[in-house]
DNA sequence: CATTGACATTTTGTCGATAAAGTTAAAAAC
DNA sequence: GTTTTTAACTTTATCGACAAAATGTCAATG
């Protein structure tokens, strides 16, 4: 009688809660992925495990090795970095698009995606506290939202392969963070420059705002600092949800 | 004995073969895939023709629907313009990167991979015929030669996915394509503005440059091209290497 | 004391079999 | 004559077993 709902393959329970673990940190990164071991951790046989950690690898969150298997792959301010011009230079040229492309739908879809998290941001301060995924899934429909009228659909994909790259260094930020408030009052001003149409100026601030996590989780900008040394944040500021 | 080369995972092969009756059309667009027939083609078993499946799906080769199996990609004018702009929005943020870093052996590099494709073009001339496979290579390895001083690594690895997606729509060019010399030509144009270090007009020429296949292949763009930077294309020699 | 080489152990890569969908075809019902 | 049901047939997804490769151990050698 296990009923576990509607009825995924082994290959996407698999990923599902692969990803889970190694953006949440339980799986850290550069540890081996022995399948012997997945296969005790998940009661997955090994032929979903290696699908899973293939299309993983194709995802960036994991890297293989020619016979010498899987491992997590690792982080470092240069790889967030690198993620960080990536997703500017895709997020903008998508919004280009979806600014010029954008209807009634467009834009109501931005008002809801930010009307969401305002929702949860008055929860939070009312006793009935969001948990983490409500939260990132509520970040990730406002970003997408955003792009939504976009008509590329390799631009938009990347965009999603490319934010949940981000997520693992977001994680490391969200865990000390406080101010939802804040940040969905950020994401309110992001969206009404965005729904002005205005190209250049919607572009500057989707890119100023992509790169709040790296100033976020690599503050100082120097060289061998690492995530979750967490050195006194700079300012509250910093602490915002990117 | 069964001598078989240098070692290579089944997987890998398979990968090999299938993408290339994928980009020559030996298994055309649409067509369903069936692993018992694909068993018998190549000789391979279950395993490792699933996972090269997979890997090519997220390649954009392939399409995978779960629980229904895999097909070949259909290709369409939609869809090579939306490679086509895509391609040109990386490749010219990797350009300025590339021309930022680029140093002495960045230089050599260009030069060696244009003068490669001219000595392809004297051969053809002479009778010693450089087989497709020759003239891909030497044409891959110059565009990723203008792009080698990128220090993105995610910018390459887009840069590669892209340029093998339009892969299968350059073999329908050059299929049927005559003038090796004048797509040597052409390149060593492009390497010229590209070496002479001025952003500005190296991106435009290498974005003109990536429309050539576009233009080839779909001449009188029915639907909206919209042309993202260039002006238009030369002459009607649209039959050109891009 | 570092290096090499043989051997044991671990881990990956591959196969064949089977269960669980999905698909097609034919029979039954309206 | 269409629609629904049922049954036969394909095709995919998963498992367990095994072979091939990589890794680790440790004694012998220089």
């Amino acid at each position: 009688m296990n009923e576990q709902g509607p009825d995924r393959t082994l290959i996407e329970v698999a990923i599902e809660r692969l990803s889970a673990d190694i953006v949440s940190g339980a799986l850290q990164p550069g540890r081996k992925l022995l399948i012997a071991e997945l296969k005790k951790r998940y009661e997955i046989g090994a032929s979903p495990l290696r699908e899973a950690l293939a299309k993983l690898s194709s995802d960036g969150f994991v890297v293989f090795d020619s016979r010498r298997g899987f491992r997590v792959a690792e982080v470092s301010q240069a790889d967030l970095e690198d993620i960080t011009r990536v997703r500017k230079s895709i997020e903008c040229e998508a919004l280009k698009s979806a600014i010029a492309n954008g209807d009634d739908e467009w834009d109501v879809g931005i008002v809801a995606a930010s009307a969401r998290l305002h929702r949860l941001a008055v929860r939070a301060r009312e006793a009935d506290p969001p948990t983490g995924t409500d939260v990132e899934r509520a970040h990730r429909q406002f970003h997408t939202a955003l792009l939504a009228a976009c008509d590329s659909p390799r631009l938009l994909s990347l965009q999603q392969l490319f934010y949940d790259q981000a997520q693992r260094y977001r994680a490391v930020m969200m865990r000390q963070w406080h101010g939802l408030d804040e940040a969905a009052e950020v994401h309110q001003q992001l969206a009404d420059v965005v729904l002005s149409r205005d190209v250049d100026r919607a572009c500057s601030a989707l890119s100023e705002h992509i790169d709040l996590t790296l100033q976020s989780v690599y503050p100082e900008g120097a060289d061998g600092v690492r995530p979750h040394t967490n050195a006194e944040p700079k300012s509250r500021r910093n602490r915002q949800l990117a």
